[in-house]
DNA sequence: CGGCATCCGGGAAGATACTG
DNA sequence: CAGTATCTTCCCGGATGCCG
């Protein structure tokens, strides 16, 4: 279904007004921060964003199919469902949010006792990961977080986060999305539990920097 | 003056929510892509950003403020008159414009037809400098566009932009916004006209690198 | 004239209910 | 489960007017 542009566009050739054409409506990033680790139905998106109503979710992946961000596609059977995915380009964007996210949480307005989102931590972790302290470790770290579960994969100072079973994975941690945060960056490692290899689980969990508070 | 809140906070302690509170709004993007080169007026803003209208800029001018974004003065005396300047950490904002404003740039919709703005860029100078490509390179450049003055100095690899008089310049390019986009990152000499050391400006000329544009 | 405030109309977003 | 449909609210854009 073509949605008609919604908002009169920028007359401006600049990149930036281009990105508020393309992911400048409400909620439009976070709908794409939720599909950065991998494709999610209407409903699960529906669940993960608190306050948005199924129409503007429907306008905002529609829209975001026509301009290329965001494609929709039937799962295999016997699941056969829908599901909504990021292209190559799309997921190009987690950058851009990283950085966006790491600029905001230095506002003296930014209200940590919000509800803590799983997709927004483990974009903390690729967001803060030191690869300096990861050269030489290799590993797969499972996390499960209420429901949702994901896979990290550490590998030549590389991080790779997706949505996947935590099954195989060397070391497993499970608890509550804020107990990533304070394990992680606050070296409070009782906050989660944690299974499988110790030694990889502790090594894995020295290799965030935060960066430091600015001045201001 | 204090303005209501004007969107409904997104329950979401994600710093990419957050961002959305602060710069989210309509404008919000633009408005401070055109204080990152030094502080202006009212109207210097309404003319630079074409299609806002004086209520909407009053908005965002004011939001900003009360967010800590940007701060009202008043210029000393004869000029007695009220600028706008973005904060430090308002300025902070300009490496997440610049990833952003870098992806946009990528979409299969994007309009190169449309009018260039000065600002925008004078940042894309900043977004595409190498700064391997000017060690050892110290200078002053002075860019005359329409009205417009805006001095560059490069120094220990590292550009920096400001609004300013371009008395005083190495060289000076002197031209239309779009040309800079000629002469920097297609090669196309004579876009600008220049004046001053023509082995310097030559040499400026050739400190930039468009990123390939991604596979897709 | 610069720097807004005010009023109004259109349209996007929010709330809720409903359907295949 | 995956969306529509409808109604309401409120932000944005445009015009106009005020006021130092």
């Amino acid at each position: 279904m073509k949605v008609t542009e919604s908002r009169r566009e920028f007359d401006d050739a600049c990149g930036i007004a281009h990105a508020l054409e393309l992911i400048g409506e409400r909620w439009g990033l976070l709908v794409l921060r939720e599909l950065l680790f991998g494709p999610r139905r209407f409903s699960d998106l529906k669940a993960d964003l608190p306050g948005i109503t199924p129409s503007v979710l429907t306008q905002r992946l529609s829209e975001f199919e026509d301009r290329g961000l965001v494609r929709k596609s039937r799962l295999p059977p016997p699941a056969s469902v829908w599901v909504y995915e990021a292209t190559e380009w799309g997921l190009d964007i987690e950058a851009a949010l990283i950085t966006l996210g790491c600029w905001a949480l230095r506002s003296p307005r930014h209200d940590s006792t919000k509800p803590v989102n799983a997709s927004s931590v483990m974009l903390s972790l690729k967001a803060n990961f030191d690869s300096v302290k990861a050269q030489g470790f290799r590993a797969r770290l499972g996390f499960r977080l209420g429901e949702k579960e994901f896979v990290v994969r550490v590998e030549d100072g590389e991080i790779e986060v997706r949505r996947g079973e935590t099954s195989g994975a060397d070391a497993t941690f499970t608890g509550a999305p804020t107990g990533v945060v304070e394990v992680m960056f606050r070296g409070a490692p009782d906050a989660l539990a944690i299974e499988g290899d110790m030694a990889i689980a502790r090594r894995f969990t020295e290799m965030f920097s935060l960066p430091a508070k600015a001045a201001q």
